[in-house]
This record gives C-alpha cells, sequence and structure tokens, in this order.
DNA sequence: GGCATTGGCA
DNA sequence: TGCCAATGCC
C-alpha cells in the first residue's frame, strides 16, 4: 500500500460513478486505454464492430484529490475492471493508483468509516491506441431529454423494426421505426416544468433526418443511470453524438453513424 | 394522424384496462377477432386448442368516444397488440383508429399534458371469423366471489392434481383436487360485509357438481388483475362461464366445458 | 416509503 | 429456469 513512486494517484468520492461508466461502455468495448494527464482521464475507442465510437472523459476536478505527474496511458481489461468494480460498495471511495515501475494498476476501495480497504491489482495490458480526432463540429440540432425517456423511445421502437428515424425540426422530435408487424412513431415537443432534468429542449439551426440501428441506441442506454438526461446532437449525414453527463465529473459520449436510407 | 376518412375512431381514458384484457387473453388466443359495430367492440373465439371459449365486450358507452359508421372487422395479432401496449404509459389515453381505405389499425397513446404522442400502426389480419352463438342460459348455480380469491383456489388446488371439482350448494361451494400426494378441498360459504368486494354471494337454483381442467382455469385468473370480482355460472352438464366484469366498460367471459367424470 | 411487478443475469 | 435487482405504483 505504499504509494512510493506512484506517478498517478487519484481519489473518486463514489466508486459507483466509475461503475456506472464502465457499466454503460463494457458491453460495446472489450478492452480500454485511460490517457491520464493532469487534467484527467479520458477514454477513446471504436465498438469491437467497429460501428460506434466511445468518449469517456472524467475531468481531474471531478475528483477528491488528483495527482498525475506524468502523462501515462493505462490498458485495462474491463471484463477485469468490471469484476473489482464488483467488489467495491456503492458508497466507498475508490483511489487509482499506478507506478510506472509496475505494470499493474491499483484500485483501491475504502468505505466511510475506513473500517474495510479492499485494494485490487490489475494488470496492464499492451493496447495499440488507435487516436481518433473527433472534430467538434456544430450539430444542425442537439436535443436535451431525460435519459430515461430517451431509452423509453428506444426500447418501444425495437419492438417495431431493426431502425430508427429520427426526425428532427424546430419545437419537436419525431423518433419512428417499422417493420414487419407496423409501424411505430414517437413525438416528443419541446416543455419545461419546474423540474428541469424532466424538460425536453431542441436547438435547431436545420432540421434534420437521420437512420440509426437501434441494437447500437439500445447498447448506449445502458448508460442511463449516469445521468438524468442525456443530449442527441445530430447534423445530416454526420454521426449522432449521444451524451450523459456524469454529474460534476465528466461525460460519456457515444457516436454513431447515421444508415444510408436505401430511399434516399 | 388525419382522422378523416377513420369509420372508426375511439377513445379510451385508460389504455390500461385495454392491457389488461389483452394480457388475460393472450395466452389462451394467438390472434384477435374484433367486431366493431355502434354499440362497442366484441371479440368471441375459440382458444388454440378448441378447448375454451373466449367473449370480450367493451361497450361503446365505456369509451370517452365512440365513433363507428360502419361495421367492421379488425384482424389483430394479440402477439403484435402486446407490443404495441407496452409502449403506452399506465395512464395514457388511448385512441384506436381505422380507415377502411386502409388495412391498418392505430393506436395512439396521449399522456397527460400531451407532451408525447406515440402512434403505432398494426396490420390488420384476415381471420376466419367463426361466428359462435352462445345461447344465455339460466344457470343452476351462480357464485360471486373475489377474483383473487378464486385465484387463490385455483392455484393452491392446481398443486394436488389436474382437475377441480366444483360443488356448488345453497350457502357454500366446495373446490376439491385429488391427485398421487393426496387431497385438497377449499370450502367458501356466503359472507358479506362492508366491502362488497369481498363478499362471497351463492344463487342457487339446483345444486351442481363438476369437474374441471385447472389448467385453463389457471390461464382464465390471468384475468385477475381486470376486475375485484368473478363470477362463476353454473349447470350440470354445461360449460362454466367465468366473468370478469370490466368496471365501467364490459367484460371478459370465459367458458369451458366440464370433464366427464370416468366415476360417474 | 414500501410493495409488487418486471426485466436482467446466472 | 430461477433468482436478484431495479423500477414503477400505491
Amino acid at each position: 500500500m505504499t504509494t512510493n513512486g506512484a506517478i498517478f494517484e487519484v481519489k473518486m468520492a463514489q466508486a459507483s460513478v466509475l461503475k456506472k461508466v464502465i457499466d454503460a461502455i463494457k458491453d460495446l468495448l472489450g478492452d480500454s486505454s485511460w490517457d491520464c494527464t493532469n487534467s484527467g482521464m479520458s477514454l477513446q475507442a471504436m465498438d469491437s464492430a467497429h460501428v460506434a465510437l466511445v468518449n469517456v472523459l472524467l475531468r481531474s476536478e471531478g475528483f477528491e484529490n488528483y495527482r498525475c505527474n506524468r502523462n501515462v496511458t493505462l490498458g485495462i481489461s474491463l471484463g477485469s475492471l468490471t469484476k473489482v468494480l464488483k467488489c467495491a460498495g456503492n458508497d466507498d471511495e475508490l483511489t487509482i493508483r499506478h507506478d510506472d515501475k509496475t505494470n499493474v494498476v491499483t484500485f483501491g476501495f475504502t468505505n466511510d468509516e475506513s473500517e474495510r480497504y479492499a485494494e485490487f491489482d490489475l494488470k496492464l495490458m499492451n493496447l495499440d491506441s488507435e487516436s481518433l480526432a473527433i472534430p467538434e463540429i456544430e450539430y444542425d440540432c442537439v436535443v436535451k431529454m431525460p435519459s430515461t425517456e430517451f431509452r423509453r423511445v428506444v426500447q418501444d421502437l425495437a419492438q417495431f423494426g431493426d431502425s430508427i428515424d429520427i426526425v428532427c425540426a424546430k419545437t419537436n422530435v419525431l423518433f419512428e421505426a417499422t417493420g414487419d408487424i407496423g409501424k411505430g412513431q414517437i413525438r416528443l415537443s419541446e416543455r419545461s416544468s419546474k423540474k428541469s432534468d424532466q424538460d425536453v429542449t431542441i436547438e435547431m439551426i436545420e432540421p434534420v433526418r437521420l437512420t440509426f440501428a437501434l441494437k447500437y441506441l439500445n447498447m448506449f442506454t445502458k448508460a442511463t443511470p449516469i445521468s438524468d438526461v442525456v443530449q442527441l446532437a445530430l447534423s445530416n449525414n454526420h454521426p449522432l453524438c449521444l451524451e450523459y453527463p456524469i454529474p460534476e465529473v465528466g461525460r460519456v459520449r457515444f457516436y454513431l453513424a447515421p444508415k444510408i436510407n436505401e430511399e434516399n
């Protein structure tokens, strides 16, 4: 448990935050390559089928303590990390530590009263880091809505087909799926209330109409527990960017290229 | 979403009512043929094994709005309808619409604040409509009891055998099942209290003793959520008529022919 | 806040 | 297929 020589040592107040993040991405990615710098930890990778892209950012300010003496990349199996995180109590504090003289990363869990300390060393993996620069474009439509409601839309329409059409206009967004048994349409209109996490807001520059594979959107909604709200950023002929803010800490983003509609 | 040309358009205040009805019958029937007239929607069909008969009536007065310009029969897959109804919120209003220039029926769900509108088109099926006239006979015994209590009787006795004997006398009714492990008997007597939905009442003209397959009764009790009370109408050598009233709206009836007891 | 039901996981 | 967790309803 010595910390001497550790070039990376951070403490997260709630292990459950990382738990939710890993739950959200482990079905898409087998392994993870975390870039650790002074400003935070981030991950970016294509899913195993090279269709979707996952981007996670955990800002250093979101941690209780954050120290990173030298930039380092930690290659971690998400399967192993999931096992480790299962050993954390929900309110446990989480310490992540790495000493570059070793090839392990250490996860430590402490509960509030520090009566229990659990520590797990995971072997690091050497992963090909595909550095994928994603241009931050201005999207034609940006929709914010409750994350559970988005999951609901995706799950409901998955009953009707493999693809979902998203048609966004100034004040409402239409989700549509067609299949053998019939057609399903769900229309949401802008709304606001006292509980702002229940709002639906739309910022539109240009209307969009895009088609996506429901299978992937469904996997993305595994991130629902991370945040009450989700943001869909859409542009014609561009990948969707689905963002779940990690409160106080950062975000998880999923990118998915639209299907090219045969009838277009 | 135009309603022009719709020859059938009705609005039900609670989608959950139809949900419960469909849940109650979908295990017995694969498809459903709904006769829609000015006075309501009704369905009548044998189960796939041609042993039991299901009859549903939804009276027009039970709807918020009801318009049926011309009698029409809607052939609907209950599997598909179940999928559609999964997409309804519990308190959603339900609109059912059909235009006879199309071969679809449209189910629309609106929540209270109408910020979300979901609409599903189901393809209609061409079903052989077996019109089965059921004579309304006067039954020898009519038993009313709490629906949950009837379900309990059926489930409890199903532990002991495949068949249930129902023996009804003037003031009490006996349910009995015999099997390898032994015999189970449950006797209910007439009773009444302030909460009349907890009453057991018996109207007897003639005592009856009948045997039924528990497997079917068990399936019928899927209708328990529809109503607090259930009515058993029994006559010697006649099918049982099990009726779950749909409050304010109509009823679901199940008919089941008695087993002929070998020892009789 | 507790209970029941449902969906996910083993 | 059975158990457990999470969610939605009362």
